[in-house]
RNA sequence: GGCGCGGUACCCAAGCGGCUAAGGGAGAGGUCUGCAAAACCUCGAUUCGUCGGUUCGAGUCCGACCCGCGCCUCCA
């Protein structure tokens, strides 16, 4: 049984999707006017998890993220350089893709861009005014929440209460109510428009999300997951809009994942802590160890990005990395053991049951770990036998489908006069002649190459 | 003001009513080794922010308090 905390419901509640053994899920992606910075990727990379953990447990994911290539930002954006809209968010949108491939995500079913889907949502705009649920003032259109009681239900806000708090909103549409929001924006002076049955105008950021969702999810679907940022107003805009349009529930289970801090404080540009993927790969960090990072706190907990924190992931994640070379590299005596494969099962029940319960991604790591220490026993007594072997290595390339954290399979060849000096070194060793030995090893070392004497033989790496 | 999250060993982090409080990092000790490195093994909290309460029994439930943080405005 699969379990996810239910931001509706604020409760966790058994996972049942709409249709058997396959789920609809929309994560909200990003807003093209700028690099996305690793906070971001943390929402992505616990929507990555969730995914390959859903195909993993055996469903069929039908996967939409849409891509926000229109808004005030991305105006502003490219109204300061002077070039089109499309210019300008094309080089963020080929970075996105780029840093997703680089961190492993799952590619989507679809990427809906808001630019392309203008008509979906003129006609969704439309039918609300018909409805009655939302109004024209001055040729922008909005919604008007006072129309939809169950405003609120997802944030858990008061719409009286909000009031209180709410700052003096600068708007310089006219709305009937301050918590009104835009669904269409009038046209205004030196900003790109569309030329629609609404008049000319751009659409509002809500309205893209319950559009292209619907669009290629269906009225109702299983998954929608964001930022716990995005729970108010975006995610209760949505599901204003949607269930108003359709009369039928909007998204049955939503899954919100918590913001990633950095040293103790939220990330700002002003505070000079904020980084980029590619700020953190110029640091010569592997972004695999950067995702194994993102990915092992629990999605609901607060993440404190620290290069500290960065150090240990790496090194837990070498742990893992050692154990399946180990595995792959040695010689084992044929057979096996009565007491190995029991192991196995149950560390792969614990790690699958572990994430089914709301994505407990310690519990399931722990799972790994614990089979790890118990096959390093066997394996440092020389004992584990090849069918063993295999099936340990099997078993931790299922969780490694869900995970994606070991290495690419291919293995670097070092040219043939670094071989040369291996193998002279070898045979220096062999006839004790120590100190030459020691030299070729020093000076491969200037190289970057670093000689380990090992049981098995001479093994090398690159440092790093 | 309203809503919400967290405080478990030096660090990260599970556990949320009942065996000896997971796991990882760091550290210490050991194994291996010509040396080195790497790896592996072992060890590690009579105790879970504080004080009360409920209970046969509480990090785990209730209350109060003390810290740290987020949201209520575009934001993953």
């Amino acid at each position: 049984m699969i379990r996810f905390f239910n931001t509706l419901s604020g409760t966790i509640e058994e996972f049942k999707p709409i249709k058997e053994g396959e789920v609809r899920l929309y994560t909200c992606g990003p807003t093209v006017y700028d690099y996305p910075h690793i906070g971001n990727y943390r929402a992505y990379i616990f929507e990555d998890l969730l995914k390959r953990f859903l195909l993993f447990y055996g469903f069929k994911v039908i996967h939409v993220m849409n891509i926000t290539d229109v808004d005030d930002k991305t105006i502003r954006g490219a109204n300061s350089l002077g070039i089109s809209l499309n210019e300008y968010t094309k080089k963020y949108i080929e970075a996105f893709f780029e840093d997703i491939k680089t961190l492993r995500l799952l590619p989507a079913d679809y990427y809906p861009r808001a630019t392309e889907h203008i008509p979906d949502m003129v006609r969704m705009i439309k039918g609300l005014l018909e409805k009655g649920f939302a109004y024209i003032k001055d040729g922008s259109v909005y919604f008007s929440i006072a129309k939809f009681p169950a405003y609120g239900r997802l944030a858990k806000i008061n719409v009286e209460e909000l009031k209180a708090g709410a700052r003096v909103e600068a708007d310089e549409y006219e709305k009937e109510s301050v918590h009104d929001f835009a669904l269409w924006k009038k046209a205004k002076e030196g900003e790109p428009f569309w030329e629609t049955e609404l008049g000319a105008g751009r659409p509002g950021w809500h309205i893209e999300c319950s559009a292209m969702s619907t669009r290629y999810l269906g009225p109702t679907f299983d998954i929608h997951c964001g930022g716990i940022d995005n729970i108010f107003p975006h995610h209760e805009n949505e599901i204003a809009q949607s269930e108003a349009y359709y009369g039928q529930k909007f998204v049955n289970y939503w899954l919100h994942c918590h913001h990633l801090i950095v040293d103790g404080e939220k990330m700002s540009k002003s505070k000079g802590n904020f980084y980029t993927l590619r700020d953190l790969l110029t640091r010569n960090l592997d972004p695999i160890d950067i995702r194994y990072f993102l990915l092992s706190t629990h999605y609901r907990k607060m993440l404190n990005f620290t290069f500290e924190g960065l150090e240990q992931s790496k090194a837990s994640r070498q742990r893992i990395l050692d154990f399946v070379y180990e595995l792959e590299h040695r010689k084992f005596s044929p057979g096996s053991d009565q007491e190995v494969e029991p192991l196995v099962q149950k560390a792969m029940a614990d790690f699958k049951n572990s994430l089914a319960d709301d994505l407990n991604i310690s519990a399931a790591l722990a799972a790994l770990f614990e089979l790890i220490r118990e096959i390093n026993l066997r394996l440092a007594k020389d004992s584990l036998k090849q069918d063993d072997a295999r099936k340990v290595l099997e078993a931790v390339y299922q969780m490694d489908r869900v995970l994606a954290i070991l290495p690419e399979k291919e293995e670097e060849t070092l040219p043939p006069e670094i071989l040369r000096k291996i193998e002279l070194r070898q045979k220096a060793r062999k006839e004790k002649n120590f100190a030459l030995a020691d030299a070729i090893r020093q000076e491969l070392r200037q190289l970057g190459i670093i000689l380990e004497d090992t049981k098995e033989g001479v093994r090398w790496k690159r440092i790093k």
